[in-house]
DNA sequence: ATTATTTATTCTATAATTTAGAAAAAATGC
DNA sequence: GCATTTTTTCTAAATTATAGAATAAATAAT
């Protein structure tokens, strides 16, 4: 549970490794509403705008995410979108929670549960 | 995100992910002490008591794990251990959480970051 | 039999994260 | 200018995580 310098990393929350991992994947095209999408169609996994932009903010903060004010675009309206990439920092810390995850899912006894 | 009912059960915490798979782990054997030593022996997790105590009874009250109160045993002294054993919706909502994991964890793009 | 020691849980307060959605902002179309 | 669209900002309440002192229950030692 440490990073590169030694130093006691926290391991990510669920929302913040599938927020880190829509926004690899989306490389580039990454914002509030793409990311809730993204969430959406690839995992059935239904947040709330605010369950969106809450923690965005709080992996910027971290170093994990950085961000750009997008330009406004040919389309319709609306606000200007705020596009965020991945740090060397988010992607340490995105295979790390794979590194215990994977050890955690490993050699698990066949089936059996109670009650 | 529904379970076999088609409700929506939320998915798991980190936390209570890593409890449930240390208790599937140690069948018949997971109690407060070996669940936290088992942590921190297999992804060198270190929680602290209340770590493990409080999300335990939480996973309990929910219908994830079903616990029994041990025996004494021969050994120096101390409280009696409270055992734990998954139920078959602790191995749902793992299997819900693995679902999800895998498939976020898929297609994503040659790694590259920022800043 | 009293006291010390060991093992393990219970309890509880604080901090951090999640969740929900109304409100505001910034752009274009009419 | 006013309506509409897209997107973000803001904020309050609920839930989870974190930390470790206090307590409990057993055996060992004297």
């Amino acid at each position: 549970m440490s990073n590169h310098n030694g130093v006691d990393m926290k391991i990510l929350s669920r929302t913040e490794e599938l927020i880190l991992l829509a926004v690899w994947k989306l490389h580039g095209q990454a914002y509030g509403v793409t990311i809730r999408k993204h969430l959406q169609e690839t995992a059935d996994l239904n947040f709330s705008i605010g369950g969106i932009y809450v923690p965005l903010d709080r992996l910027v903060r971290k170093g994990y995410l950085v961000t750009r004010q997008g330009d406004p675009t040919p389309q319709r309206g609306g606000m200007s979108k705020r596009f965020y990439e991945l740090t060397a920092e988010g992607m340490e810390a995105l295979q790390e929670v794979k590194r215990v995850n994977d050890l955690m899912w490993k050699n698990l006894p066949d089936v059996s549960f109670s009650s």
